[in-house]
DNA sequence: TTTTCATTCAATAAATTGATTGAATGATTG
DNA sequence: CAATCATTCAATCAATTTATTGAATGAAAA
């Protein structure tokens, strides 16, 4: 094989795993896998899709070895692979915003102003909570919730956290946390609950890490 | 704006992104283009593309913002662009390796031969051979069939595998067979039948333990 | 000003990808 | 064993993406 054939194979190979991730429905799949084992019919639910559908862009997912497959009894359960894949999506997300940031700054657009809010690291979390310093919300749902979640956690999804903000002890910090760097919950909860007037940063990574790491996790 | 919606949208641009980066013409571009400012006729040049080609796809990257241009004279010059773009293709080459490694151990490591294709149990496989409902192929050599091979079993060694595939008849569920679990075998006679659209299985054990267990052996 | 040249644009054809439908599969349940 | 259920497969159509061609643009040179 010539040199210029080995380049263009080895660039077609990135390309093939850039191009799993070209898709917005591919996407959302593997954050929802991210959160732990689904059937896919589940995924199906969760993402608006067809189950066929869902099925395909699964399998497409696979084949890029971005996740891997368990059956239980009729069900074919879906799970993150163990690979790299946590960095890839961080650094596309990171990229993301330093796109945003460039346009916001050329436009100036006032309606983009959510997603610029303080993030707290998961150890800096673990301190403040060891002093009792913050009230710590997860705005996912209520079904992800129960499948766990960070000790002493209060649930309060994102689109219901207007109407609960009496729940929240005032005068304390709040922290946030959704489904990890890519997930919108907890900056759109963040962005609301910084209007009412609370102090309040996202966790910058998320369950799925906290998890990862081998934290502490209540059901 | 919904939540539903602010999340699609979200995974539509960094799907954007990721698109972008999912082409190989345009990753060999863009590592041209990292090396330094580079006019359109030259990175044509160098990528071997038509110059309306590499045109198309240099503004492709730029509206994704991996790319700026500048005009000198009668020429345009494209660079890099300032953004975190190394983290991003750096991840997708760790991906990559990270990928291809996987492959290589499941390609030499025989203890790891149960990941990828379905293995079926003695017991399952003698109750699916009584009702006729699969195709027995043994891959090893054809000495080694002489010496012994279960009943009614074609042989097909592995490495005539491709190119007697017509003596496979379509349709029917096929299981591999040859020395046993530490044998690659019919780990890549199933790899490749797979490729072909066959519905693949090898036997897990490997005909010394059908042997062992006393089962019928034709000579 | 006219010509030349590098690049871009526009139109089209070819290839790939995505969604939908209904049937097939494989494991469980009655 | 038939029925049921979750998933996958296969076929098809629609949508998108890529490559090619030739014309248009805009800057520089003659």
């Amino acid at each position: 094989m010539t040199k210029t054939e080995g380049t263009i194979l080895l660039f077609t190979e990135l390309a093939e795993i850039a191009k799993t991730l070209g898709h917005a429905h591919r996407l959302m799949l593997l954050e929802h896998v991210a959160q732990g084992e689904r059937p896919v019919e589940r995924l199906a639910e969760l993402t608006g899709l067809t189950v066929a559908n869902t099925s395909q862009h699964l399998q497409h997912l696979r084949r890029a070895g971005f996740v891997e497959t368990r059956r239980d009894g009729k069900r074919v359960l879906y799970r993150l692979s163990k690979g790299p894949i946590e960095p890839l999506l961080v650094s596309l997300r990171g990229y993301a915003d330093h796109m945003r940031a460039e346009i916001r700054e050329l436009a100036t657009d006032p309606a983009n102003t959510d997603g610029r809010h303080d993030s707290i690291s998961r150890d800096d979390l673990l301190e403040r909570l060891g002093a009792g310093a913050v009230t710590l919300i997860d705005v996912r749902s209520a079904e992800e919730y129960a499948l766990g979640h960070l000790p002493g956690a209060l649930n309060i999804p994102t689109d219901e956290l207007e109407a609960r903000l009496s729940e929240l002890p005032p005068g304390r910090d709040i922290v946030a946390y959704c489904r990890g760097p890519y997930c919108v919950l907890s900056t759109t909860a963040a962005a609301l609950l910084e209007r009412k007037g609370f102090r309040v940063r996202r966790l910058a990574a998320g369950f799925p890490d906290w998890k990862a790491a081998g934290l502490d996790i209540e059901m």
